[in-house]
DNA sequence: GAAAACTGTGTCTGGCGGACACCGTTCGTT
DNA sequence: AACGAACGGTGTCCGCCAGACACAGTTTTC
């Protein structure tokens, strides 16, 4: 959306994706694109997405920002390269436990632990989503986690496109509500402040905001807004499944 | 994330639920909040919300940048502003239906139809979903269509945290499919080519993504990820809601 | 009339992403 | 062994950005 130049779709992909062929001649580089992304990542923890610049990064590695050019084409693509390292290639869990008549089925138990899993992800580095907003190109681990929850319905009857809309809703689901409980970052209010100034603002209104107002007095820490929605969206998978296959 | 300085979360506040009491002293403003944020909108749906800047949105008025400063504070209070400029109210929606034993309930139905306005919403200003990252202060209009969603809620048993929730999980989908979807900016390329990229490297490494691979054979443009995850939400408080009242 | 309050502007700073020319290093070739 | 091409790192430059600050002009109130 900024620049006009740097990268396209295409640079990026040949970045994430490799198959970085080393060239023979020259010096031998003395950064790497991991070094780099973790360099990113590491300022971006600290102090959110937009503390992240060339000249940080570089600064972090002790070289200057024009060397970090030499590995990458621009700072979309470094931002690229820092989402691809942060998120944790995905662990396999419960791979094969027999669904008694009380546990839930296994699609539904593999589907909750990778989102939480993503959950956790994202709540490592809050800056996740600012880094992953519109349309992009998914890097292999990105890819990685996707290609689980499609696995994780085989065989529930659901079609291929039903399966890749399941798992864009759960990844969804988590992003958004991660995103909304991100912790305080640099120069920002705490949460509960946010929190706090709005609630007075619907209690100042309440006159326009009835049902807002009733339903925050109830309020008491309750913070279960990922479980919530997230059983609400397996719910909802499970009822279509059973129409499916009776 | 960025600026040092500017005005906190109270004067976004302040800005968005005014009063704005005028002072009387002094020459006639010739600007206004309404202008500036329009002109900002403006901006932003051609050109995406990079395209933003103080130079740009005084220019298109034709005055200076810093003469935006003595009505707004600083950036972010703009794009604020622009963000609930451009979230129309909600008009009201099937206000009596009597639900028939064919039709779903009113709360379905009216949820629905909110949902279906917020994607238009979202539709129609695509830079929205990058406006509103990470916890902010909501105006008044943006708090008027979680009023509705809670409102709807009456009467189904639902807690008052819960029919948050509700809200906050069916605003994320939208949000999440309409972000996703959305055309294609200036300098971008078109999401299809995104899209075939992205199937392209799935084929390419098809060992490692057998079942994203096979999700994808099946495509054939359904466009219906929004709808999809719509109607497996509903189900879900469909559900919970059945276990609540039965 | 005079002072106070307010609006719009010009100038300046520090930082940003990125283009480009340049140097020294290193290796494949002859 | 020598050379030239390829390559990594750097310094300098540009345009743009958000914002601070002092200042001039205008309008109201006392």
């Amino acid at each position: 959306m900024s620049s006009t130049s740097g990268g396209g779709a295409g640079d990026t992909a040949r970045l994430l994706w490799g198959p970085h062929q080393k060239p023979t001649r020259g010096p031998k580089p003395a950064l790497s694109l991991e070094r780099i992304a973790r360099a990113g990542i590491e300022i971006a923890d600290a102090e959110g997405l937009g503390a992240v610049s060339m000249q940080r990064v570089a600064g972090l590695l002790d070289y200057t920002k024009m060397s970090l050019y030499r590995y990458v084409p621009g700072k979309a693509e470094l931002v690229a390269l820092m989402v691809e390292a942060a998120i944790d290639e995905p662990a396999r869990v419960t791979p094969a436990t027999p669904a008694t008549e009380e546990s839930p089925p296994a699609w539904r138990m593999e589907l909750h632990a990778l989102a939480r899993q993503l959950a956790d992800t994202f709540g490592a580095h809050p800056w996740l989503p600012d880094a992953t907003v519109g349309p992009r190109v998914l890097g292999p681990k990105e890819l990685g986690w996707l290609e689980r929850v499609v696995a994780a319905l085989d065989g529930t009857g659901l079609t291929g496109p039903e399966r890749m809309d399941s798992a864009v809703l759960l990844a969804g689901h988590v992003r958004s509500i991660t995103e909304q409980a991100r912790a305080a970052g640099p120069g920002r209010q705490p949460e509960s402040e946010l929190l706090a100034l709005l609630g007075g603002l619907v209690q100042e209104h309440a006159d326009r905001f009835p049902a807002l107002a009733a339903a925050m007095t109830a309020q008491d820490g309750h913070d279960q807004a990922l479980e919530f929605g997230l059983e609400r969206i397996l719910d909802g998978l499970a009822a279509l499944i059973a129409r499916r296959s009776g």
